[in-house]
RNA sequence: CGCGGGGUGGAGCAGCCCGGUAGCUCGUCAGGCUCAUAACCUGAAGGUCCCAGGUUCAAAUCCUGGCCCCGCAA
């Protein structure tokens, strides 16, 4: 069970392990995405149907509909990354060695729905992934392994979850053996260290300019490729959206949300500790383009601010 | 048909409302300056103004249809 590619690279590993026999899967419905707002499979929806397997759509995975015809298809186990809907403790009961969770933290450290984000957000310098065994609460079941991986300062939420899933996935893959022989056994989660980890909104890319320039370019980095890091541009008829793709540190005091230098090198934004030097940006109706293709057909000049909300 | 922005020399933009000479920043090429340079000066090349119709003496500009890109929304 599960939804987005961090889901789907784990539904690949299983269905790759010939000792596995995958007899169904289960994902979201189909959700309106995209402009136009189409109907679009879910990431494992799409590789189970490449495959060939069953899929599963329940609206609501609680349905005593839905509850029988997973309890007819007899699982051994059941896998769950990323799936989006809390389980009753009926579908957690029902398989013969239990639920795994494949989920992007070392816990009990970010419990929840964004944990890579965060862990970047936060600036830690390594994370992880925990296989647990799921209980009725929201990431608190029995660990069964982890595995850790260092955080680079060029990690984004992007990099850090393609590296994540890859790991998560060899190292579900890797456990199921050892919990069914019994060589790993459950650990409860220690009680100290646990934070949450809420899942990220459009506005969570809102950059304040008050804040150090290491801890906006945190920001930066966690909200890509989602929502984008974001500020505003002043505008005639109303301020442009401006998202920040790529950025760094920058020696350099002055006012935050002033621009203290724009030239070929970047554009460099006055913050409350440091600055930061925007190297490639996006105003929206436009593409993506670095600091000095930005600058060719926006000019910027120093002194204007920047990320200034109407009062 | 969920809302909105946009497609103009190689890149990024202005011009469009108020039809009539193709503009800006950068890049490219040539020459110059300099110990030297991605710096500076001078000059040059390079455009079916997304496509198809329509209106008009005349369309980048106005109208209709289509294709593509982006922001919002998820």
């Amino acid at each position: 069970m599960g939804t987005p590619e961090l889901a789907a690279a784990s539904l690949r590993a299983l269905i790759a392990t010939p000792e596995f026999q995958v007899v169904a899967v289960v994902t979201q419905p189909d959700q309106p995405k995209g402009r136009g707002l189409k109907l679009q499979p879910s990431a494992v929806k799409e590789v189970a149907q490449k495959e060939n397997f069953p899929v599963l759509q329940p609206p609501r995975a609680r349905e005593e509909n839905f509850i029988q015809q997973l309890g007819a298809l007899q699982p051994d186990l059941i896998a769950v990354a990323a799936y989006g809907q809390i389980l009753p403790q009926a579908i957690l009961d029902l398989p013969r060695f239990g639920c795994l969770n494949v989920h992007t933290s070392l816990l009990p450290k970010y419990r929840g729905a964004a944990p890579i984000q965060h862990a970047i957000l936060n600036g830690d310098s390594a994370t992880g992934v925990t296989i647990m065994k799921m209980d009725a609460g929201l990431d608190t079941g029995a660990i069964l392994t982890q595995e850790r991986t260092p955080i680079e300062a060029s990690d984004t939420s992007q990099t850090l979850h393609d590296r994540l899933a890859g790991i998560g996935a060899k190292l579900l893959v890797g456990t199921i053996p050892g919990l069914v022989s019994g060589a790993i056994q459950p650990h409860p989660q220690p009680t100290e260290g646990v934070t949450h980890a809420p899942k990220i909104k459009k506005l969570d890319g809102e950059i304040l300019w008050t804040q150090p320039a290491r801890t906006i370019l945190n920001r930066v980095r966690a909200m890509i490729p989602w929502p984008g890091a974001f500020t505003h541009l002043p505008g005639q008829p109303h301020p442009h959206l401006l998202k920040i793709w790529d950025a760094e540190v920058a020696e350099g005091a002055g006012e935050p949300g002033t621009i203290l230098q724009a030239d070929k090198n970047g554009i460099i934004v006055g913050c409350g500790a440091d600055a930061l030097r925007i190297l490639a940006l996006q105003q929206e109706g436009g593409r993506r383009l670095t600091a000095a293709e930005f600058l060719a057909g926006h000019p910027l000049r120093t002194g204007q601010k920047v990320g200034a909300r109407a009062p």
